[in-house]
DNA sequence: ATTACTAGCACTCGAGTAG
DNA sequence: TCTACTCGAGTGCTAGTAA
């Protein structure tokens, strides 16, 4: 990743605000990076081949579209500099309980799953997920987390097909003790799935559709 | 500034942790930054020009001290993703009220400064200065704050000398709104002064010696 | 082992300019 | 006006090597 491209995203972002498009020339943008005309076409250009953004020329302007490729590189780095600073934070976030359909129990089941769980998390969690929507105001931090490195939770093969690797983190609702699951290979959806020793649905007193905030909570 | 120096930069912070020294060759960096060894001598020796860090060879290896100027630039770039990426933070500081000297007082009160106070501030500040030792573990928040960029108060002159820009950030001390002042030009002291509407030592009944916590409230 | 100089090469930048 | 191509110049890289 070159240097030059993750400033022109922050210089994109920050014009494209929470819609994430801009409208910007390739002469203003050269203006604000201090380079040239020439220089930030070719930056464009670069990022719309590394598919950080769209790009389409309407009526003689570029309409740019910020990618999630993006917003990902501008977390990874906000949570790289959490870390290197040693800033501990905590997030909250609110959402909605949701069906969980039982997938969750199969693939916690795993034994290639619950041997790590154990090592790990150093609990032996309840078989099953819980799972909740996460109110769209909260977008953003679910991104940042999502970003960030977690305990990792190696893939495995077993005889039919092979099981991907989840990072876990740290995490509380209503004083229980959890932890947040997600696939290592970000994927974007606003559904997030909880372990437990407990069963949470119980230990919490959960039905579908309850609304519920979950803190998660980071130490570098 | 070069791009590269702030990859090493945050390199070498990473790994000199809190005390802000590390031990690395250069050939250790170059591994890290997937560069040639040459070219990690030749950051380091650019680093040192711009002193971002000190380094003295002892028995054949480098100690590198990392300087006020790279955690500078680290915070900025924070709360630079912080203002783009649109997240809210407050924070939290503790500290000791000290006793004030009455400098505040004569600051506050000079015209050049009241009448902005008035106007972006939208208050007229009681003209004296509550003054704040922040606790040693709040330093790298305090540095954080510092490194934001606040309302700005322009500096300005009058028939006997010039008095520099100040940056005001909205905080409050136990739900009283007031304002954290600092020299645009960063100092790096820990006591910090915050100006009110109200008589704050009264407001709070606070004498020298007490123990209070401060939050800053950043929006962007 | 280190650090860091020199030489040469590669890559990136901006000027000129086309579409 | 825009975007973006070509090409020459200069920066910054690595390899070789000295200390």
């Amino acid at each position: 990743m070159n240097e030059t491209l993750y400033s022109a995203i922050k210089e994109l972002k920050n014009l494209a605000g929470s819609k994430n498009i801009a409208y910007i020339s390739s002469s203003e943008l050269a203006r604000k990076m201090g380079v040239s005309q020439q220089t930030a076409s070719r930056i464009i250009l670069e990022l719309i081949k590394e598919k950080y953004i769209d790009r389409t020329i309407e009526n003689r302007r570029q309409k740019i579209m910020i990618q999630e490729k993006a917003l990902d590189l501008l977390y990874r780095e906000l949570n790289e500099l959490y870390s290197i600073l040693k800033i501990n934070q905590s997030f909250e976030m609110e959402g909605t309980v949701q069906n969980g359909l039982g997938e969750g129990k199969y693939y916690i089941s795993k034994k290639g799953y619950m041997d790590q769980f154990k090592e790990k998390l150093k609990m032996e969690p309840f078989p099953g997920t819980l799972n909740i929507k996460i109110n769209p105001e909260y977008e953003n931090i679910l991104r940042q987390v999502r970003g960030a490195d977690g305990i990792i939770i190696s893939g495995f093969k077993d005889r039919e097909r092979t099981f991907g690797g989840v990072k876990c983190f740290n995490a509380h609702i209503d004083g229980i003790k959890c932890y947040l699951i997600f696939p290592e290979r970000s994927v974007y959806t606003d559904i997030i799935e909880v372990i437990s020793d407990k069963y949470l649905r119980q230990a919490l007193s959960l039905k579908d559709g309850d609304i519920i905030k979950v803190n998660v909570d980071f130490e570098f």
